[in-house]
DNA sequence: ATAATAGTGTCTTTCAGACAATATCTT
DNA sequence: AAGATATTGTCTGAAAGACACTATTAT
């Protein structure tokens, strides 16, 4: 293979990263993880975690998003997607560069347990493969390369979909009340849905199911429910 | 640069490649253009028409894609949209490859005006850059490399959009009828819509506009419209 | 006049939105 | 009982679906 790395029909190759766009629910409010980058270009600038395709070991690049995950944050995302691919001359100061992004979603208990200290927006964690943070997306600022641009793409595309599928269920743990569930559209849809219309619509798609349990929670107890597909449904719609 | 090709916390880099499906509306058969391969690997099938990153020349992958379509139909399509990254170590006998796969849609018209001879699935067309033809997607079969999964994730994407956005009317030339229009929603979608409900939903979008001309048609002139806007416009939806 | 195609009106059913009412817990 | 939260019921206006009707051309 190596002789092939400057084909002369094909001439110089990309460099190939994978980002991760790693959004969790701190609170009401939508955040991303960020990590500190260790070298050049950029050093200690906050940036969205990723890495080189590693040929030998990935053996895709959701392979390589999935490593990276590891690495990070030490655990597999409940909800990994690809969301795009950015490329060109200009984005990474060391040569025409190409970006797998993938969008994951996790609980924010299942995040705050692996990482102890990413309570919320602004907390700072140190972990043993460097610094970690989480920043509220609509406060996300200035960042290295496009990261900004992939941030943004990532969070439309979870508010697009979430309006017409079950995709804000996996920012919640694996059992959750209603009440959860309806604040969490209600968060990362950024508006407030009736509660009675809300429960009518979700309960008709028939994708989440009541796990017999109950949550207590300072007035009548909620009733749990799970997702029955673990992988995404959309909505029916009509055109 | 060239120093970077093999830096050692890298590795091998991958192949980057770009491929297009390109769509086109024959008759009411949604049908791909496909491009007879002119060198190994796969030589003399039929695959999408693809080429490599050339990183002196592309801006970025959409560039590439540009170029490709340039190359091979000799125009630039109305809409073009990546569509998703398709990457791994089995997928090319070369070795780890990735290839940014976009998605075409051109009117039949001025593909058939471009490529004389491209008038319905299974013809053949001779070209300078190549021979190519027309496959209705749904009776694609079998294609080198993972050409055949990329081909069904843009057609299961462009029947997704389009059942909420203008994206059908992307197939069609200019200006065209309200009739045309329907019937290109019901070819793509693989639906009967009812006409009347189908025209109060457009119009109430409001994404079209009359020129003012009319077009004869054995009964009753239609009258022509036209996209008020160049790029995508998307129904409003409620959750 | 008839056939063919384009465009509109209307009725019914369904669904979203708003809000009221009821249920079940804790203190 | 009072307060808090969960869950269900009902009313209304808007929209979707079905279908009939009218309009404008060609032959």
């Amino acid at each position: 293979m190596a002789e092939l790395a400057r084909n002369v029909e094909r001439g110089p190759t990309p460099i190939a990263t994978v980002d991760v766009v790693l959004l969790t629910l701190a609170g009401d409010r939508l955040c991303a993880l960020l990590a500190e980058r260790a070298g050049e270009p950029f050093k200690d600038e906050w940036a969205l975690p990723g890495g080189y395709v590693h040929t030998e070991e990935d053996a895709d690049a959701e392979a390589t998003a999935r490593r990276v995950l590891r690495a990070k944050v030490g655990f597999e995302a409940h909800w990994l997607e690809q969301l795009a691919t950015f490329s060109g001359a200009d984005r990474d100061p060391r040569g025409w560069s190409l970006t797998v992004a993938y969008c994951a979603l996790v609980p924010h208990a299942a995040l705050a347990a692996a990482i102890p200290g990413l309570s919320g927006p602004g907390a700072v964690a140190g972990t043993p493969s460097g610094r970690l943070t989480l920043r509220a997306v609509d406060e996300a600022g200035s960042m290295p390369f496009d990261h900004a641009d992939i941030l943004r793409a990532a969070v439309g595309r979870v508010r697009g979909k979430s309006s017409y599928s079950s995709l804000p269920a996996f920012l919640l743990d694996e059992e959750f009340t209603f009440p959860e569930l309806h604040s969490v559209y209600q968060s990362v849809l950024g508006a407030t849905l009736d509660r009675a219309g809300f429960r009518r619509k979700i309960m008709e798609q028939g994708f989440i199911e009541e796990t017999g349990a109950e949550k207590v929670s300072g007035g009548r107890p909620a009733r749990l429910h799970r997702l029955v597909e673990r992988n995404l449904t959309q909505f029916q719609r009509t055109i």
